[in-house]
RNA sequence: GGGCCCGUAGCUUAGCCUGGUUGGAGCACCCGACUGAUAAUCGGGAGGCCACCGGUUCAAAUCCGGUCGGGCCCA
């Protein structure tokens, strides 16, 4: 704390400038290391740890990266004021795809043999340089926005240190026989060499038209043949296998005669052929006259054996089950036969079917998108998208083909190229996450997440259909895997150190510069087998780089490398806090890699939040230029009145609506508003040398007016529900209660009922008491709004105590910081509300019986509630009235009427109606009422009785009511005294005058402390002006020299009308 | 195609878990009052098929099922 300048700042009583204040306090942080010594400060207190969801720092950040870093810093704040040491480690995701790809666009690379001309050190050392193209701007919005996080040592994943912490992981999950090679069925596009994210998939969807046809796979030891369909005719020399619906209802069908009409395009069947399909499509499909001859469920084929379509084209290996009809749960009669033609390598189900019952995993089409040698005489070394009809054609020969069709639908296509991308089974390293799902199940329920539908929904059901990770992809620029198999003997070791990998590389293996391709694929290494002298190459690929990013928690620290105790002392973090979109992303790859390596969660608490939409609820978007700039905004109303408007907006999970006039509003409301009470207290401080820590001037809580304890007990209330609504995440409704204090409560009610408090010149008690109240209050809405706000809040602290409130402690205290809060007072709160809501009621009884607010009534009432006789002072000021007494009897305002019931008085009278309402008007009510209820009153011939009236409370003359009802109380009622007399009417006239000079003075631009001359000419029917009204309006406008005469106007001057009556004066400064 | 979330006044939202008086606020709008009170304040008004359809129930914004629209993730 020393040395951070405990020097009060002179206060600013200017208006409000947010870009100036937040630029000076930003300053001041700096110059006073503020960030770094709130964390020194908690250094050896009890940790809460955090960890930063690294950036991409090729990409310019925008709002939504505000609203991320918004609630990350809000809670590591918040945290750090409870007490906690919370340091906050930058980081940076510097691999993956999207790099490669813009370095691509920019080289113009546009395939693997392009940038392997161009040189893979070269490319990788573009992709180096390409990730920190906007490390500067994170860095200018990231300070602009009050991120505080440490920048200057962050962890970054192409480092070495990273790379090694990753491998050994990796190498943790190999020893623990959960790394295996497999194939991963991926887009590929066969001329750029890459296979593609689904990102980009989606940008190169096209409608193209194309034939599909129907097959006949003639069955073995069977007449019949089965029918299946296909889009893609290139993958039937790759088909081993067909698969059915164990329910689906299928038919045998004989063909009884040639088909009518035009048979279009190739293929044909002749009449007795046995065809098999399901039966919801035979109209869909056959094109012939048919007699069902069976009919079966798809269980009853299964295990049936047909003849390949290209013999030879694949090898049946050690399968058993190639070429034979299978169940599978995914067929379905929407489309198609019902039959379903499998190709294990060129598609996704198809791969899952094809390993679940061992079909032979062979490609009949190679990396370069040709079909291979062997495949068919007349297919080989053919691009597969020109055989499509050469294909159909060998079928129609071959008598296999039922028919064709053109097919239109949407395709993905390389955004590049333009070529279709073709399904295609990568070979691929995996994590067997199959095998630790019971466990990452139960450790997901460890975790608490907000929302917890996150966590039991979205994570819930992503683990439930858990899948191997497939970790590896063919690319250049990203961690290496540390997998090296041997060329001899096909053993394979997993490297787990730098150390280990110079302990066992060969020889004439140079060592690595740095830990990336190219340098990693020169490494070679001595077979680790027993028995084996060959020598062991790197698999050619790199890590997700997600897997990156999930090895966070310890890569950070170069565990297990270095920095034991930081990581031991931070694992599992306590928070971590994303877009919702991370689910499969960030917050599955740490959960994946935690359980894996650590048999643990990695993080407590995770707090998942909604996307940004646009003002209309619309994605944003460059193309639909709906993208909104964060700067617009710091440089406009400030960084504080964005975040603000961020949190209170909507709950953190909830997908927001960003609307820049919502922004506008926070500022106009929240931040002008809370200004300028600051700026109140402040200025006044200032004149009169207000010091909070002078304990002789102190005045003790329970000395202080009510007024005061009650804000007091307020701030103290809302504090409580504040720090309740932040422990459950709800930092939205914390936000909103906060604000509504300060607007209403603070503002509208506190200062504006204690501005006379302070106007008087004199030193008094109250005065003091009133100061010491608000400094008080400010002080600790300062602190509740730092974690959200932090310059404005700041600010107002450091004005008050010459200290930042980063630096203070939590009001609500903690288990390591004292609690500081005002005293409570439930009671007085409650009393206020009803002087308040009594208040609005006279206003509204005014309002209704055209009393001018400026005329005061002689009395009030108030009838029911409970004792309010210390705000009487109060209520009476803000009504106007010169009587504030509390009655019992409403009775004694007002009287009963007797309202004539028409309803059931016409059905009674019928004609005679008028005649009976006519007499009821001229009977006294009191009388009337008490004779009916004798049973004597008899009009027209007819007993009036009760059922034939109702009754009405009225006010007596004179006198104007209202009702309201509380909840405890019960029915409460204000009245006020309508009659009039010249006392009232010259404090009236006193009052009119006195608002009309006021209002001139501030035409004028006169200080307040300004005097004036001012002369007053009332007519001579005017109501006289008791002389100590006139003394009144003369103390109120500060006029030392005055004339007030019953006459017309003498010189120049302003006129205005009350009550019909033209009052003139005019005013000068002295 | 599947999973998860969202849909309440022109806009932003509370209420939904735990069904029960007439669905509350704020902004904007209209009328009035008040003001040495700040982009202020106070009173009043207008504005709602609580997305839609069906079910459960004496009773549904609230619980259940479906449809539509928006978002995210996965295919």
């Amino acid at each position: 704390m020393e040395g951070s300048g405990s020097q009060k700042q002179t206060p600013n009583t200017g208006t409000y400038d947010p870009v100036t204040l937040e630029t000076e306090v930003a300053e001041r942080w700096s110059k006073e290391k503020i960030f770094e010594n709130s964390i020194e400060q908690r250094r050896n207190s009890d940790p809460f740890t955090f960890l930063e969801g690294p950036p991409t720092a090729n990409g310019k950040p925008g709002i939504h990266h505000v609203l991320s870093r918004l609630y990350k810093d809000m809670v590591c704040r918040w945290k750090t004021m409870e007490g906690h040491l919370v340091e906050r480690k930058g980081g940076w995701d510097t691999h993956g795809l999207p790099v490669e790809i813009e370095v691509q666009k920019q080289l113009n690379l546009m395939s693997n043999e392009e940038i392997e001309a161009y040189g893979m050190e070269a490319f990788n050392q573009k992709c180096k340089e390409s990730v920190w193209t906007y490390e500067e701007a994170w860095r200018e919005m990231s300070e602009r926005m009050a991120f505080w996080v440490d920048m200057d040592n962050p962890y970054v994943t192409l480092h070495d240190e990273y790379i090694e912490s990753a491998w050994w992981s990796l190498k943790q999950m190999h020893d623990k026989g959960l790394l295996f090679r497999g194939h991963k069925v991926l887009p590929y596009c066969p001329q750029t060499g890459t296979s593609y994210s689904s990102h980009e998939v989606s940008l190169g969807y096209k409608e193209v038209a194309e034939p599909a046809v129907y097959v006949k796979f003639k069955l073995v030891d069977d007449n019949a043949s089965i029918l299946a369909w296909t889009t893609t005719p290139w993958t039937l020399p790759g088909n081993v296998g067909l698969a059915v619906g164990p329910e689906v209802t299928y038919c045998r069908v004989r063909i009884t005669e040639p088909p009518s009409g035009n048979w279009e395009g190739r293929g044909g069947s002749e009449v007795g052929d046995e065809l098999i399909l399901a039966k919801d499509l035979m109209s869909d499909v056959l094109r012939h006259q048919v007699e069902v001859i069976e009919e079966f469920s798809g269980s009853k084929i299964v295990g049936k054996a047909y003849q390949p379509l290209f013999p030879g084209a694949i090898d049946r290996g050690d399968s058993d089950t190639a070429w034979t009809v299978v169940s599978a749960d995914f067929v379905t009669t929407t489309d198609g036969t019902g039959v379903v033609h499998t190709a294990v390598m060129y598609g996704e189900e198809d791969y899952a079917l094809g390993m679940e019952v061992g079909f032979p995993a062979q490609h009949t089409v190679g990396m370069n998108g040709k079909f291979i040698e062997g495949t068919h005489e007349s297919l080989d070394g053919r691009y597969v998208k020109d055989c499509d009809s050469d294909i159909i054609d060998l079928l129609e020969t071959n008598n296999l083909l039922y028919r064709e069709h053109i097919y239109t639908h949407d395709y993905p296509h390389c955004w590049r190229t333009d070529h279709p991308l073709l399904y295609y089974a990568m070979d691929s390293w995996f994590v067997r996450m199959t095998a630790v799902k019971d466990k990452i199940i139960k450790f997901n329920s460890e975790v608490e997440w907000a929302p917890e539908w996150t966590g039991t929904g979205r994570v819930g059901e992503w683990l439930r259909n858990i899948k191997d990770w497939a970790i590896s992809r063919e690319r250049y620029w990203g961690t290496p895997i540390p997998v090296w198999i041997c060329q001899d003997c096909g053993h394979e070791h997993c490297i787990g150190s730098i150390e280990e990998m110079e302990s066992l590389k060969t020889s004439d293996s140079p060592s690595p510069k740095e830990l990336h391709r190219p340098y990693v694929d020169d490494v070679k290494l001595d077979c680790t087998s027993d028995k084996c002298n060959g020598i062991m190459i790197r698999e050619p690929y790199v890590m997700d780089c997600w897997f990156d990013s999930g090895c966070a928690s310890f890569a950070q620290w170069h565990y297990p490398f270095e920095n034991e105790d930081k990581f031991k002392g931070s694992f599992p973090v306590d928070y971590i806090c994303e877009a919702v979109d991370q689910t499969r992303g960030w917050f599955y790859s740490l959960l994946a890699v935690s359980t894996t390596v650590f048999d643990s969660i990695c993080y407590h608490r995770c707090l998942s939040l909604g996307h940004i939409l646009d003002s209309e609820g619309k994605k944003m978007s460059k193309s639909k230029g709906n993208v909104v700039n964060p700067w617009d905004h710091f440089n406009k109303e400030g960084t504080d009145a964005i975040r603000w408007y961020m949190t209170t907006q909507s709950a953190p999970w909830n997908p927001m609506n960003f609307d820049p006039k919502g922004v506008r509003e926070t500022y106009a409301k929240m931040f002008l508003t809370l200004w300028n009470v600051h700026r109140f207290h402040a200025d006044y401080a200032v004149l009169d040398n207000f010091d909070p820590d002078d304990k002789s001037t102190f005045v003790p809580v329970e000395k202080r007016s009510p007024l005061d304890r009650w804000i007091l007990s307020r701030i103290s209330t809302v504090a409580q529900d504040y720090h309740n609504q932040f422990v459950s995440w709800e930092f939205h409704k914390a936000g909103r209660d906060l604000e509504n204090f300060v607007i209403n409560d603070l503002s509208n009610w506190y200062v504006r009922r204690s501005r006379r408090r302070l106007w008087d010149e004199a030193d008094s008690n109250d005065k003091r008491a009133c100061q010491h109240t608000l400094h008080e209050v400010l002080c600790t809405v300062s602190k509740l709004m730092a974690p959200i706000s932090p310059f404005m809040s700041d600010r107002i602290h450091h004005d008050l105590t010459g200290e930042s409130v980063h630096m203070a402690d939590w009001p609500l205290g903690s288990s390591l910081v004292e609690k500081s809060l005002p005293p409570q007072d439930l009671d007085l709160e409650q009393k206020m509300s009803l002087v308040r809501t009594l208040t609005e009621t006279g206003r509204r009884i005014r309002v209704d019986s055209n009393r001018r607010q400026r005329l005061p009534c002689q009395s009030g009432w108030i009838v029911g509630g409970m004792d309010l006789t210390d705000f009487h002072s109060i209520i009476a000021e803000e009504l106007n009235v010169e009587n504030l007494e509390t009655e019992k009897n409403l009775d004694r305002f007002q009287r009963i009427e007797v309202v004539p019931n028409h309803k059931v008085l016409g059905k009674k009278c019928r004609a005679d109606l008028p005649k009976v309402l006519s007499e009821l008007a001229n009977i006294d009510s009191e009388i009337l009422l008490a004779d009916i209820e004798k049973g004597n009153v008899n009009l027209e011939g007819y007993d009036i009785t009760m059922e034939d009236v109702s009754l009405r409370r009225v006010e007596k003359e004179g006198f104007a009511a209202a009702t309201f009802a509380d909840e405890e109380l019960g029915d409460i009622s204000l009245v006020l005294d309508m009659t009039i007399n010249e006392n009232l009417l010259s404090k009236g006239l006193a009052r009119e005058i006195t608002r009309r000079v006021q209002s001139k003075r501030k035409d004028l631009d006169l200080d307040l402390e300004d005097t004036i001359t001012l002369n007053v000419w009332l007519s001579e029917n005017s109501p006289k002006l008791n002389s100590s009204d006139w003394e009144y309006v003369k103390s109120e406008t500060r006029a030392s020299s005055s004339d007030l005469q019953y006459a017309s106007p003498s010189e120049e001057s302003e006129s205005f009308e009350v009550d019909e009556l033209k009052i003139y004066f005019n005013l000068k400064k002295n």
